[in-house]
DNA sequence: TGTTTTACCGACCACTTGGTTTGTTGGTGT
DNA sequence: ACACCAACAAACCAAGTGGTCGGTAAAACA
């Protein structure tokens, strides 16, 4: 067993707040200085445990971000049920989450993805593989719908998966602006009138 | 008439290429000389015509994307004409626009919005009325449709005005992860469908 | 017990930031 | 020919920025 349990607990601190603020003001208008002086540290630890500031945060989105993504949207919807009924829950779920506050992963990718489009490479990268490994976990429970004899079979997986984070990542963007609850009654009622119509039809 | 023309002139140059910049690169990325540097004009010149950099900022969020959001996304969709295809086509515009690398302002809009909120309310304020300008719009049009037969009497216009919003603001956002035509072309596909349901239903 | 190693401090560096101030200059009215 | 002023240039400033570096107390190891 490794000593390294001091260590781990310092930087784990560091990523958390790193991350709550990163989210909070943006990443190129948050120092280093900012995170440390809410967690009373100094420069030294920092630059003792982290390389860079991006180094840092590749290390945010490795740890955090992705685990949260993996747990809140990836893991809950698996299983043998009517995807479109524990897509719509998850969803809910995550909007609900996101209405008190807290962080919902789903929309911190989003917004980090529009921070570093164009601007960062290196980090883009990261991001953009925690979204496709949403997008195709959608559509392979999609394609699961089908032979399960959820899902109308001429449905377009890939672009309902597409579709589904598109518009989760928008009305995320949309609640910024107050309002939320109605927001999210509204999504929810187009939403799910939405899988009503990509279900499979009964014989007529 | 004014002898203002230089001083609009002057003016109009330092906004459109700080729109370009501020887009490109984030706000708080973007520092005044890099726009000055652009342009060859020092800090007086900036000075004399803003006071300040969110002055700067607020007076390209009135004159520039105030403008074209309505020139874009507004006025196309006045008209008689069933207001699901005036829809479809203005958004499927947009969505070439932005594929070609132009400023597509729908996104400009929600970029900006996700990048201020929390930070800055005052921005915030601007940004957020031109968004809700576009939104009471779609709400109008959508009714209008109902009395000309073409939307179904039972639709919640302002449901389908957020949800078409925030779909689009979405599907933007997925578009800067490349493949822009396949997610643009499964956007379209996934919209007319849902618009078609929305539609009014013949007399069965 | 003596010696590394870990985890951290805090002064310091070169550089950039938004913003101020003091010029300079070319056109305009008289 | 004159003063005048809009429209800019450019040096300058304080407050940050990411990052470096020498030092150090305490724990781990020998």
């Amino acid at each position: 067993m490794e000593k390294n349990l001091k260590r781990m607990a310092t930087m784990h601190r560091m990523q958390v707040t790193g991350l709550e603020l990163f989210y909070k003001q943006g990443y190129y208008n948050t120092s280093i200085d900012d995170i440390l002086k809410s967690l009373s540290l100094s420069k030294g630890a920092f630059y003792y445990h982290f390389e860079s500031k991006e180094d840092f945060f590749i290390s945010i989105v490795q740890s955090l971000i992705a685990q949260k993504v993996y747990s809140m949207l990836i893991e809950p919807i698996e299983g043998k049920d009517n995807p479109f009924n524990v897509i719509a829950n998850c969803l809910e779920d995550a909007l609900e989450t996101a209405e008190h506050n807290e962080l919902d992963f789903g929309f911190v990718l989003g917004n980090f993805i529009s921070e570093f489009n164009g601007k960062n490479p290196e980090i883009m990268r990261f991001l953009k593989d925690i979204l496709k490994i949403w997008e195709v976990n959608l559509i392979s429970i999609l394609q699961k719908g089908k032979s399960d004899g959820y899902v109308d079979r001429h449905v377009d997986s890939g672009g309902v998966a597409t579709y589904l984070i598109s518009s989760y990542m928008g009305i995320r963007t949309m609640m910024v602006e107050g309002n939320c609850k109605t927001i999210r009654y509204n999504y929810m009622q187009q939403l799910r009138q939405y899988f009503k119509m990509l279900s499979q039809k009964e014989i007529a």
